[in-house]
RNA sequence: GAGCCGGUAGCUCAGCUGGUAGAGCAACGGACUUUUAAUCCGUAGGUCGUGGGUUCGAGACCCACCCGGCUCACCA
């Protein structure tokens, strides 16, 4: 297919030069509009009621959109506008707009964009409609948008006929998709309103918003790959971020007590319906606080979220009802394990525990530590019947280095992961802050590294040295906003949360 | 990384065991001054993902590659 040069292009091609040699501008600079369109269905139906059918009284409007449907009936037209509030029916009259501005309504295409000004009124079949006494090219569509059809808005559901639906062309072009699925938009609009209650939640209890670097001499905080980059004049490599947390923990040494960050992070790990290289997480850190008190602090935050974007606890995702009221099921790794195993797995050795799991079909690996084949029992047999809210608690210190030793059982730590539909929304800790045994268990992490493992943390030294100041008791979150997003808008991909989603060339 | 499915007009899709491409919507021309998937009449539009191969002949069969989706693996 000629993408540059086709027949469709080549006929709007000739609509612009009549345009050019008429007195309509194709580009214009501004449109002053004193109504959207939803203002305009609303004011009709306030003026039903307060001005009762008189209709002699004209209410004059201005409003601007995107033109999405003609419908020409010779001497008079009937079209759609939309703008950013939704859609609204225009009338174009002959004896109304004269000869020249009624013929050039010919030049117009689909996907241009009007301002138009005139009275407001309802038809025959009672649609909201401004019939319009002039209108302005604002803007001209040289590429036909893949619009279908969609059979009228009341009573029926909006039923699409055609449409856009190729999903690798809605995400290469995310423009097209928002232009003609306003379904789309829809969940865009929920994804800012959770980001801005997050937001809320955090400022209203006194946390401060703050920024930490995304190159970052050392990357941590998390185990994964990192994209790897060069600083040219300081001939150095640096990292992008695979998280923030030891930084958002250096300002907690530093004495700002409650802080934030939503951040773009990136990681250099497979693309699927759950993993983005980039995307959005919230990390928050308090001081005096532990993972018990966390877990209410996380379900209030959560049912707040999801209260203000659904203006209800329940919500329904992938066809399975999920119920934010709290409290949230909590579930201890380590004794859920050993009742599906029927063994008690804390007194397992490795050697036996790898023999245990290869029998109940886990996959595992010879050279494991007994934390890894903990926390991966716990994945397989587990963590998918998770679909309520529930907090899996009390990980292995061999797979949390960063969190702080179970007060009363020293091979785990005072962890927990919030799962949601069996995916992991959430995790956090009482923060590790034993500069001694945060360097054991760096060293451990050098260990596992030289055993092969590609995505261990790395030695922070300045990180310790900030422990060695001295950090308060701390609890701390990381929550993946576009999990959550996904979960409060009930879409099954990643990329259908993300506007520009990674895609190959 | 493996398996399966897909890539045909601007969009959504059809094209049977190989005979050189079709519909609906959109577009274009015409009729119609309250329609709403408007309707009616007419027209045009495709290097069938890319590159090889088999064949008298390939959208279809074979091979390789590119892009996407799903599942699994890996991973949070």
């Amino acid at each position: 297919m000629n993408d540059e040069w086709n027949q469709l292009r080549q006929q709007r091609q000739e609509k612009i030069e009549k345009l050019r040699e008429s007195e309509i501008q194709l580009y214009a600079y501004n449109y002053p509009q004193d109504h959207t369109a939803k203002e305009v269905v609303d004011l009709l139906n306030q003026k039903d009621e307060e001005i009762g059918t008189d209709g002699e009284k004209q209410l004059e409007v201005s409003i601007a959109g995107r033109l999405l449907s003609i419908r020409s009936h010779g001497k008079s037209s009937f079209a759609h506008i939309e703008d950013r509030t939704g859609k609204v029916q225009i009338y174009f009259k002959l004896d109304i707009l004269g000869k020249d501005m009624f013929e050039a309504l010919d030049l117009l295409d689909l996907g241009d964009w009007l301002g138009v000004n005139g009275s407001i009124f309802r038809t025959r079949t009672g649609e909201a409609t401004v019939q319009v006494r002039d209108w302005t090219l604002l803007s001209k569509s040289v590429r036909q948008l893949p619009l279908g059809k969609t059979q009228s808005e009341e009573n029926s559901s909006g039923t699409v006929y055609g449409g856009f639906s190729n999903v690798e062309m809605r995400y290469r072009q995310r423009y097209a998709d928002l232009a003609v699925n306003p379904e789309v938009r829809e969940v865009f609009r929920s994804r800012s309103k959770i980001i801005s209650t997050l937001r809320k939640f955090l400022d209203d209890r006194d946390f401060l918003e703050v920024e930490t670097p995304v190159l970052q001499p050392i990357y941590g905080g998390a185990a994964a790959r990192p994209f790897v980059t060069k600083h040219n004049s300081l001939d150095r490599t640096l990292y992008l971020r695979i998280a923030d947390e030891l930084y958002l923990k250096r300002l907690i040494v530093g004495g700002m007590g409650r802080v934030y960050e939503i951040s773009k992070d990136f990681r250099n790990e497979g693309i699927d319906r759950f993993h983005n290289p980039e995307f959005t997480m919230l990390e928050f850190y308090q001081a005096f606080t532990d993972y018990n008190e966390l877990m209410s602090f996380t379900e209030c935050m959560l049912s707040t979220v999801v209260n203000e974007v659904k203006g209800s606890l329940e919500l329904e995702y992938q066809g399975q009802n999920i119920n934010f009221k709290g409290p949230f099921d909590r579930v201890s790794m380590l004794p859920a394990v050993s009742e599906i195993l029927g063994e008690d797995a804390g007194e397992l050795r490795p050697t036996q525990f790898y023999e245990i799991a290869k029998e109940r079909g886990v996959q595992v690996s010879e050279n494991w530590g007994w934390g890894k084949l903990l926390d991966k029992c716990f994945g397989e047999l587990v963590q998918p019947s998770l679909i309520q809210p529930t907090f899996v608690i009390d990980h292995p210190s061999e797979i949390s280095p960063l969190a702080k030793a179970h007060r009363h059982t020293p091979q785990l730590t005072e962890r927990f992961e919030l799962f949601i539909a069996g995916e992991e929304i959430a995790n956090a800790f009482s923060e590790l802050n034993d500069p001694v045994e945060q360097r054991a268990r760096f060293e451990g992490q050098e260990r596992m590294k030289m055993d092969g493992d590609e995505e261990t943390h790395p030695i922070d030294e300045d990180y310790i040295r900030a422990l060695e100041y001295g950090m308060p008791p701390t609890g701390g979150l990381g929550m993946g906003v576009d999990r959550l997003t996904m979960l409060i808008t009930n879409q099954s991909a990643i990329r259908d949360v993300i506007l520009f989603p990674v895609l190959r060339d």
